[in-house]
DNA sequence: CAGGATCCTACGCGATACTG
DNA sequence: CAGTATCGCGTAGGATCCTG
């Protein structure tokens, strides 16, 4: 299994202007980085470096409370735990990759509309 | 074009316990209610009456900046507002439709999963 | 009828520091 | 390594009242 590249989630096309949401801020990512297999806490924080572990670790904790992901710890020193799609999660993947061609389709026409309406408030003719 | 239900969105089932938004808390809703055909603002108001005027307001102004719908004022005593999807708004339709299909499927096993996992933290045998 | 103006609060999220 | 503990802020969104 690749290991997870660092600029998996482009800050520069940040979610907020994404106006559709998969749980919390960090959920779909967390999701789409367990898509080929388990991984590591450390893994995930590679890609998702602008979160802060606090809020991983309560983005993780949500989605493990709702069944999407299982979280196993291996008793071992140093700690490893692991963290993995349900099936139930794997459900989503599809819901993901439809908002994703969404977005690809249209988000150009709605960040084109955002323009053309700041234009008409800020220079009217 | 039939007039709007009032329990159009049961609100026993708050889109909170989805894990899924388009835009911000009412859009998704106003964007169903806009479906057949154009609206006006107390016809939106019904079965959205639990939102406030003012957040209606701010969610149907939001639409229209991103190209969702127009608005269409009539120059009438008393006023007439009328709100219509626009095509892009219309390639939500589809969006909303296949949340919605997911949320029938696997909600019951959200929700278990959050049962589950609740009964684990209060009652550690 | 279709809103605007004000005020206010909960909570999502981040920054920083510390630990078994 | 995989977290926890505190602190704090911005903003979505609600309550209430008012108006062209």
């Amino acid at each position: 299994m690749d290991p997870l590249a660092p600029d998996m989630f482009d800050p520069a096309c940040p979610s907020s202007i994404m106006p559709i949401r998969i749980g919390d801020k960090w959920s779909a990512m967390i999701i789409q980085c367990l898509e080929q297999g388990p991984r590591r806490f450390s893994e995930i924080r590679i890609p998702l470096r602008h979160a802060t572990p606090k809020v991983l670790t309560q983005t993780l904790r949500a989605l493990e409370r709702d069944g999407m992901i299982t979280r196993t710890v291996y008793a071992e020193v140093p700690p490893r735990v692991e963290y993995e799609l349900t099936p139930l999660g794997r459900t989503l993947l599809a819901l993901i990759a439809a908002c994703r061609h969404w977005a690809e389709e249209n988000m150009p026409t709605l960040l084109a509309a955002r323009d053309a309406y700041e234009n008409t408030i800020t220079d009217p003719s």
